[in-house]
DNA sequence: GATAAATCTTAATGTAGTTCAACTTCTTTT
DNA sequence: AAAAGAAGTTGAACTACATTAAGATTTATC
């Protein structure tokens, strides 16, 4: 099990003794996972916190008309997973799937408990991490009230140039909130310029 | 200047010495303003993260062609403010405006800084804060993504009955990522069954 | 390497939500 | 209490995006 990555993450905002980095380490459980495979499934109770290793994932939420909704891709380096469901310990409402063969590094709500007890310097780590995250995603719902779908579209690929490679097109409409269809369109008109 | 909601939002979470819970009180400015004030500019760099004692507020982004978009409501026991600006130093993209006569208690950067240092207990707290507004925000992701405006109408009063009272109905159907026009049609649907 | 299966594209038609403009009601100011 | 200004309503015309269904292209499977 390699947590390079996973520690590097940390370290680039708090610093740890080599007895913190193990014992951090030790909470996670490693798992190997083939493309498409779930990792999480909706209204199931197993949940973890995710940590990308390699590979990619996504995580989405599907509607009463079967569509899936892409909340959220991660990449090596990102966590994933449905924080709502693993800190109120209610049934999920998001599914994981592996956008090609990733590993990842999975803790329990309880291991995760565990950590920031036994360390409470891992506090400030989730903080930052949390905050970031709520940053991201005010930016996500602003673009999401103000700008045409077009230009969501543009900025997604500037933003994440990497994530084109990975992500068949119609999990990117799903992100966007819209559908293949017209990502399609899109994309023609974008071309012809 | 009174603390006794401010330091009651943090008791619920971690514990706090009589010392701490001085200090902490001691890092917030309070501010009185009247309906329709407003606490922060965009494009300013003057930046607090705000919490609200009494009154209401709402955050908002206004676009290029010079309409505004809700971000936030906060009422009584909720933080507010431009979260971006204040953690990164950039220059702010929202504006927050009182929605009724309100009384404010503000920190700045550094203040959060020093508290955090010293108290690193506060953390915590911060922690659970962002990681409650991570998970709220994914809702409305997900909701945008997912339902039309009529069932995110029903949502949004079920989920704040009280914010009805406060707040213009145009800013709700902003928040609802919806014009005033199309919010009047789909009351009067619902009023008609 | 052929066949099947998934993904992407294209085009026709349909609809949720927008825009604009006129009118009514409520709120604020004097 | 009159006047002025916001906020809310209504309806007609419009548009961004959805739906459906067929065909083209890529990817996976045996």
């Amino acid at each position: 099990m390699n947590t390079r990555l996973l520690v590097d993450t940390v370290t680039r905002h708090i610093a740890l003794t080599t007895e913190e980095e193990k014992f951090f380490a030790g909470c996670f459980l490693p798992r190997n996972v083939r493309s498409n495979e779930l990792l999480e499934k909706r209204g199931e109770p197993t949940q973890f916190f995710m940590f990308v290793n390699t590979g990619a994932l996504m995580t989405y939420y599907t509607d009463a008309d079967g569509h899936d909704h892409v909340m959220q891709f991660a990449m090596p380096g990102w966590w994933t997973g449905d924080l709502s469901s693993i800190m109120k310990g209610t049934e999920s409402l998001f599914s994981t799937r592996a956008l090609a063969e990733s590993e990842v590094l999975l803790i329990t709500r309880s291991s995760l408990d565990q950590l920031l007890e036994k360390y409470p310097r891992f506090e400030r780590f989730y903080r930052i991490l949390f905050q970031n995250s709520l940053i991201t995603q005010q930016g996500r719902i602003l673009q999401n009230l103000s700008a045409p779908a077009e230009e969501r579209y543009l900025n997604f690929t500037k933003k994440y140039p990497t994530l084109e490679q990975f992500v068949p097109q119609k999990y990117i409409a799903s992100y966007l909130g819209i559908t293949p269809e017209f990502l399609s369109k899109i994309r023609r008109k974008l071309m012809e310029r």
